[in-house]
DNA sequence: TATAAAATACCGACCGTGTGGTTTCTTTAA
DNA sequence: TTAAAGAAACCACACGGTCGGTATTTTATA
């Protein structure tokens, strides 16, 4: 996607709009939420500034945009994960800690949607509620199946993990954490 | 603080000065880093802004004083908890998660260090860095006494409830969860 | 102790820049 | 040929920052 052919190019809405939502999530996940201008995603994309506001006709509806889209690319990672489980019991935990928590290489972000949600949502009093709304629905849609106490903390620790990460500090051994969050997703008594 | 006045009333340095870090830390914690502007801070104390600048040359000169001056609450709250506690396995751990979950009533955001330190440091790259060192340092400083896998994890779900807080998400009985993470630092076996 | 001088605290008008947003024009696909 | 996709040149405004001024404290000196 160069900028140098300029308007000449061949026209791809959907290639272009997928391009502007991919890189201001990654602008936020990596400079944060003010970074995220019209300016900044049109040089990233390799557009002009007009070329996004012909998608996204204010900042609000595109940062509106992106965060929809995380939470759907969350849900479908979560409900996908849970549809392999042979075990019902735990199963949405054991799926959210799995699509929060990333366990590969330090150092660099990883550029998941859970981490993207939570940038925007943090940044951003008026998503904070979005936010809390569409995560306290997705609570109630597995109680069944995971509304023990137990349970709920081996959640907070993912995101207590997701917040270490994100701000760089150290956890000896995330992996044996991990397994440890498993295993106690797996016995059913209190 | 009036500001009808003008600058005829008695000069405070000291009490302009605490006031203008404790407007801006409730800015950041009410509406964001972005939101902490000279002309808002100002505002809030009842001085202009050219006041605020006599005292924070620049806006990150503010940010950090701000940023300096939670930590070194957030570091005396839990010195004196550790310091009132007869057992010290797990001191560190204990004093942390009182000084990080805010047990009063939900709804209103706590205005205590922990949050302003979180709010802050999300949102800004710089101070992301500045805090993971600080972190690091803190845990080091209480290897041992709290450098069980147990107790880590204690302190990450602490870091869970302070999200979910912070953002919204109910949790269903925070009391109780506090209770089993006490409980959880007081058996030394892993 | 009285008073002049120096330093401090604070005000308020101003500037440059970057931002969100508007408008108009050009290119391309249907 | 027409409507969508995108470029490009604007605009208004809020923000960070500068500057010169004024009132108040503090300090130095007689």
């Amino acid at each position: 996607m160069e900028a140098e052919n300029a308007h000449k190019r061949k026209k791809q809405p959907e290639v272009v709009r997928r391009a502007l939502l991919d890189q201001a999530a990654r602008i936020t996940l990596e400079q944060g939420l003010a970074k995220v201008t019209f300016q900044a995603v049109a040089d990233a994309v390799g557009v002009t500034k007009g070329g996004v506001m012909h998608h996204f006709t204010t900042k609000n509806a595109l940062v509106m945009e992106v965060f929809h889209d995380a939470m759907k690319k969350f849900e479908l990672e979560v409900d996908a994960a849970m549809a392999k489980d042979p075990v019902r019991f735990g199963s949405f935990t054991r799926a959210y800690i799995n699509a929060t928590i990333s366990l590969g290489e330090k150092g660099q972000h990883e550029f998941n949607s859970q981490a993207t949600l939570y940038a925007l949502m943090l940044g951003d009093s008026e998503l904070r509620d979005l936010w809390a709304e569409w995560a306290n629905a997705q609570l109630k849609k597995h109680e069944e199946t995971d509304n023990t106490e137990t349970l709920c903390m081996v959640r907070l620790v993912a995101d207590g993990i997701w917040l270490s990460d994100f701000s760089g500090i150290n956890i000896s051994d995330k992996t044996s954490i991990h397994k440890r969050l498993i295993s106690m997703t797996q016995s059913e008594k209190e």
